[in-house]
DNA sequence: GTAAGATTGAAACACTTGTTTGAATCAGGT
DNA sequence: ACCTGATTCAAACAAGTGTTTCAATCTTAC
């Protein structure tokens, strides 16, 4: 039989809100192009924000998780390399959904309407959601980098998220992969630069001492 | 003598429009708050968007003349170096206003939002704006990279645009100074890793230090 | 079959929004 | 002083918002 209601709304409520952000969707039209009626958002969410909440907790959910798995993966090895760090990273937040990579960028942009949104429950939410990962990752990267300095690692993170967050929400559709693996290289490159160049050598050669 | 209605509005409605963005932020709450009546809004500007407009079109052309402007010092050398066309377009984005870093933050978000409002006009004034610059910033590049591909260097500005964007109108205000430094050593590690090895021990030494 | 609960439906509610109006006030020139 | 246009002001307007209400309908279990 076809979806349930709520999950109609959960899906046109995603792409309206992605498409023309939190305020200007209206309940009238999400309701109207999910057919559904006007009272369904309240009954089956609440209010508009829980709606709101809803949507973003289920993709969320399904990204940080499918970072996870991912990463896991690549820190099988007992010194991960830095790309596959970074894949992990970047790959799961253009096709972590069954619906392919559509989805994948419509929840780009919804992402980045909430990174805009300061001083919203949402965005703390979200900042709170990402943390976690965020951590996981920066360690993560600092295996494959052991003399990087973990603070500025933290940093170039939020670098790596403003590159992929803004590109992937804004480029054509069919650009994504190529961007993401372009994506996964410049950060590559660097990250590796801001580990001194003694720090490099002096692990490999450790009684070649540069100038 | 005070400041006049029409630039009292533009400064009280950047700052609201910036911190709970353009739908959130009523003509009420900011005509209140600059102290001037509900219609003058209407009278000076025409209508809320247009005053939406006239917010962005005073901060984008002083941060492109600033962008355009430092650059310019940047390539009076005959080969210029990367780091100083990277610092043309990172520092004006922070202080580029008489007020300090603060409106430069300020004016950050404002973009933030610009850029997750897709198919507004807005978004498409802002990006014609930028695709000026852009393309001149990517000329520079592409000098002290001589061997660059220059397409991939058009790519790789959207990146530094969206790390540059999210990390500035999130970070804390007295950490703007820092994190342009680091995003300008990370930029250039990631762009001249795109140039071929080859190319470049040909050309000179590309891993001089810098101050 | 029928009672109980979950879900849908149409309508109304209370409120806020951007905008417009027309009179009142101000500024500057002659 | 006086006129003319620019600006400010309080009030109203028309439209749209999220939410609530309560009856109608559909599900499910006994």
């Amino acid at each position: 039989m076809g979806v349930s209601t709520r999950d109609r709304i959960l899906d046109t409520a995603e792409r309206l809100f992605a498409e023309q952000g939190f305020h200007v969707a209206t309940l009238r039209q999400i309701t109207q192009e999910a057919g559904v009626n006007l009272a369904a958002v309240n009954y089956h969410f609440g209010s508009k924000q829980a709606l709101m909440r809803a949507i973003f907790k289920r993709r969320l959910d399904a990204l940080n998780a499918a970072r996870m798995e991912q990463l896991e993966g690549a820190l099988k090895a007992d010194s991960p390399e830095l790309e596959d760090v970074l894949d992990a990273f970047v790959q799961p937040a253009l096709a972590f959904t069954r619906g392919g990579d559509a989805e994948g960028q419509r929840f780009m942009q919804l992402l980045l309407r909430a990174f805009a949104d300061r001083d919203t429950d949402l965005h703390q939410a979200m900042r709170q959601e990402y943390a976690h990962v965020m951590r996981r990752f920066a360690d993560a990267i600092g295996r494959a980098l052991p003399d990087a300095d973990t603070e500025r690692l933290r940093q170039q993170l939020d670098f790596i998220v403003g590159a992929l967050t803004l590109t992937m929400a804004e480029s054509a559709l069919k650009d994504t992969r190529i961007i993401a693996g372009e994506l996964v290289r410049f950060a590559a490159a660097g990250l590796r630069a801001s580990v001194p160049a003694e720090a490099q050598s002096a692990a490999r050669f450790p009684m070649e001492a540069r100038s």
